[in-house]
RNA sequence: GCCGAGGUGGCGGAACUGGUAGACGCACUGGACUCAAAAUCCAGCGUAGCUCAAACUACGUGCGGGUUCGACUCCCGCCCUCGGCACCA
């Protein structure tokens, strides 16, 4: 046995033979008592493993052994999200192929994740950028396209100039690309799309069936933006056509002064007069000019002009003019919008400025207000004003108006939703090729399945121009039509990584397959992912796609659930001096200095120790020090105990001992569950200072010998948290097999109790005295005893105790008058 | 502006369904060991008052109120920090 704890050779021997041994390595087969624990895989740029992917993994880690201890079985695989744009900027800047800097960082990567020391089950690495893997991508790709949830149409995008590429709209932060920080344009462009519109309701509804954190599930909520209300057309006065609007308060529709239209609408062009021409060309030009982000700001104040044209409101026949103003988005409902001064702050602002009516429909009284209105009265009230419904109710005359709508043929109740298609073309090469053709005879044609993979080739050009670099291959993009035979292009354009990223969880168990994306039968045994660990900023992203391929991929019939993450968790932010770490900051903190110096599991029980988990925290490693001088101590500890055995049988200090060990079992256990890591390491730590004062205080000829249980107790308890360092001590003890093969402790709950309790006394509220009780006195008896003390009588002088009880084990309550 | 989370010692942070606030650790101070230092082991450590000391008393969980025998915890009104959304009709 050596005195000093030598973390670099303990550490890497058990990775050694944890690899050699394939510890790790789950059989598929076998699913029984399965738990299917992942985090968010990695994605590979140059910046390697920092921080925040320790803080990711590692704890996740310590919760999966956790687990196995408890008998289950644990598959916690690793993978690489491998497409994007950083290797394709790199290659650009450099001049290195983006496969080559790939795999590079991945060859790093995969060592520094090794230095870990986690459970990851290496035979199911996956890597998307691998055409085994996008080969199936581009077969997720067909069969939305099969079933109508994959399409093409021109639109308005989201361009970013320096990527060089469209975006999402997630992708699009206050006007700003997400990456790069760039300004981003609008630009139309024929581009591809998943329909996961289709899915807006039931993305909602499954948010009832799992387990995530509240505030994930509101962010994804207020994303899809369900809203209910009511479709109204109102028609032209002086020509065919009918502008559709969306409203979510019909019981207002007496109140419309004015029809707004956004500068896009369809209609705009039709319905000017000649007269307005030239102000409406102008506005629109205006419009067209302005940045993204200054329309989207809400201070802005709002402009329009009128179009020259009238529509009439059908429950009145009242003529209304119809402006064009860009606080109206094309993308939201139908572009246009029945404006009600009254009732809506935008409307009032809007008409304030340009001297439109304003009439009052609802009012909280019933009776119209004699002043002018203020601001918009946007509450609930009475409907005036308004025809047979005056005096109803707002809240009822929503439905009342609705019904009234439809039975005349003017409108109908309509659920709208703020979620839009999800825009996956991107103008760049590292990613999966889109799998279309296009023939000029047969016009657009998936690529049969028998033909994939479509394969990235490797000679194209870096332009950063804005055209997708695999136009620049003409060998790519020449080919044949599957149908016809004839000549036809390729799609130049590649998916968005998030595609990748939205059905990994269904390679990992099965990453080998060559014939079909995932094994049904695997799959039914293993999904869905019981434990998902990432971070909260993929709540409208990643977490909202992979959703919606489950679902889809559920109506298709090959998997038999809907949702992919029944639990998720997510780990807070580490921040640096406040700031978020990025490269660009130049702020990084990278773990490997830190690996090196105290060894990984130093680093893992400090990075739990360090705060709440799900909270995150400030990076200082003042504390570090600390924590690695904790695991010298724990070994020190277990050492000594050895080296010099108990030999006695003393039994009353020795059941403080037995008691905070039975009380670290039953309190880790709680906490694991929680993702509260720095409370069990708490725990561990309070066991360990009793235990050195057992021994420390307690000769080693009286020490209790079922001390030696004790120590095997705590090394099972440390072995999630410092893997490498129980293992190591747990076969010094004599144990052949792997800490990790052996079960959990059980606590006995009656042990947790001492023969003498201190119980404070409180006496109206207040603390007064502390007392010794003997574990079984009932209450009676200790109440009794209290107030006979003398110290409690003093606070009871020419009092009478109006209400007496006890809380178990803690406190003595007394009210007195 | 709207939605969500959070404000606790010098610092990181505990506190289950209202029941002894500050667990555990860092830093600091003192003791033991040592010729000495480091390492280690042990002890103390919210603020103020009184005291040689022990004890005791008051105050104390962002601010101001309230409910309660009792509030970090519940209610009302503010302030600040962080995350998300942002003209969504």
């Amino acid at each position: 046995m050596q005195n000093e704890y030598q973390f670099e050779t303990i550490e890497k021997k058990w990775q050694k033979r944890w690899q050699d041994s394939g510890l790790y390595s789950v059989d598929i087969e076998k699913s029984d008592r399965k738990l299917y624990c992942l985090v968010m895989f990695l994605y590979p740029s140059g910046d390697k493993l920092h921080i925040g992917h320790w803080y990711n993994y590692a704890p996740t880690d310590s919760w999966a052994r956790f687990k196995r201890m408890q008998g289950y079985q644990v598959f916690e695989p690793m993978g690489y999200d491998a497409f994007g744009l950083p290797a394709e900027n790199y290659a650009i800047k450099k001049g290195v192929h983006p496969k080559k800097s790939t795999e590079n960082n991945i060859r790093f990567i995969r060592e520094q994740l090794k230095a870990l020391g986690a459970m990851y089950d290496w035979d199911k690495e996956i890597n998307t950028s691998d055409p085994g893997y996008y080969k199936w991508t581009q077969w997720m790709f067909l069969q939305l396209y099969k079933h109508n949830l994959a399409y093409r149409k021109k639109a308005a995008v989201n361009w970013c100039p320096s990527c060089t590429t469209v975006l999402a709209n997630e992708q699009v932060i206050e006007g700003q690309c997400e990456r790069c920080e760039s300004e981003v344009e609008t630009r139309d462009l024929e581009q591809w799309f998943f329909k996961i519109t289709d899915y807006s309701e039931r993305l909602l509804e499954g948010h009832d069936r799992i387990d995530w954190p509240e505030k994930t599930i509101t962010m994804q909520k207020n994303w899809i933006g369900k809203s209910t209300g009511a479709l109204i057309g109102f028609p032209l006065a002086d020509a065919d056509d009918i502008i559709q609007v969306f409203t979510t308060r019909p019981d207002t529709v007496y109140g419309v002064t004015y029809m707004v239209l956004a500068p896009e609408h369809p209609l705009v062009a039709k319905i000017t007069t000649a007269a307005h021409q030239q102000d409406v060309k102008a506005y629109i030009e205006r419009t067209r000019r302005t940045k993204e982000i200054d329309r989207l700001s809400t201070e802005r104040e709002k402009t329009g002009v009128f179009t020259g044209s009238y529509c009439l409101n059908p429950v009145n026949n009242k003529r209304v003019e119809i402006w064009i103003a860009d606080y109206v988005l094309v993308t939201y409902g139908t572009g246009a919008v029945m404006a009600v001064p009254a009732h809506d702050q935008r409307d009032f602002e809007f008409a304030t400025r340009y001297g439109l009516e304003i009439i009052q429909v609802i009012s909280p009284h019933g009776k119209p207000t004699s002043e002018a209105l203020e601001c918009a009265f946007e509450d609930p009230g009475i409907m005036i004003h308004s025809g047979t419904f005056d005096g109803t109710p707002s809240v009822q005359g929503k439905q009342a108006v609705i019904d009234y709508l439809q039975q005349n043929g003017w409108g109908e109740a309509k659920i709208n939703f703020r979620l839009r298609d999800w825009l996956i073309s991107r103008q760049r090469y590292w990613g999966a090729p889109i799998p279309i053709v296009y023939c000029d005879t047969c016009g657009e044609t998936p690529v049969p399945e028998k033909d994939l993979p479509v394969l990235l080739p490797d000679q194209v050009e870096f332009s950063g121009q804005g055209q997708s670099p695999l136009s620049t291959n003409p060998d790519f993009v020449n080919t044949t039509c599957p149908t016809c035979g004839g000549p036809a292009r390729r799609e130049v354009d590649t998916m968005d990584t998030f595609v990748c990223s939205s059905w990994y969880f269904l390679r990992f168990p099965n990453p080998h397959l060559s014939d079909k994306a995932f094994d049904p039968e695997i799959i039914k045994k293993w999904l869905p992912v019981d434990q998902y660990v990432g971070g909260s900023e993929h709540a409208n992203m990643h977490l909202l796609y992979a959703r919606f391929f489950t679902k889809a991929l559920y109506d298709f019939g090959y998997i038999n659930f809907d949702e992919p993450f029944t639990r998720l968790v997510h780990q807070g932010i580490i921040t640096n001096a406040g700031a978020k770490m990025s490269k660009s900051r130049g702020n990084v903190v990278n773990p490997d200095v830190y690996v090196e110096k105290y060894g990984a599991d130093t680093f893992r029980v400090y990075m739990m120790f360090m705060g709440s988990y799900e909270e995150g925290g400030d990076w200082n490693d003042e504390g570090i020090i600390g924590i690695n001088k904790w695991i010298k101590r724990v070994w020190r500890l277990i050492h000594q105990i050895n080296d010099q055995p108990p030999q006695g049988n003393e039994n009353d200090r020795f059941k403080i001992v037995l008691r905070q060990m039975h009380y670290a079992i039953k309190m880790i256990g709680i906490d694991m569950e929680r993702f509260h890591f720095n409370t069990c390491i708490s725990r561990i730590m309070e066991l360990i200072n009793e235990m050195y004062l057992y021994i420390q205080d307690v000769p080693v000829a009286e020490q209790n010998a079922t001390l030696i249980d004790v120590m095997h107790t705590l090394v099972k308890l440390l072995a999630p948290f410092t893997p490498h360092l129980a293992e190591e001590v747990w076969h010094e003890l004599g144990n052949s097999s792997s800490v990790f093969d052996v079960s959990w402790p059980e606590y006995d709950e009656e042990q947790l109790t001492l023969d003498t309790i201190q119980m404070g006394v409180q006496i109206n509220g207040k603390i007064r005295a502390q007392m010794q009780f003997s574990a079984d006195a009932s209450d009676q008896e200790i109440i009794e005893a209290t107030t006979a003390d003398d110290k409690v009588q003093k606070y009871m002088e020419g009092k009478k105790i109006v209400k007496s009880f006890v809380v178990k084990n803690k406190l003595v309550i007394l009210v007195v008058k």
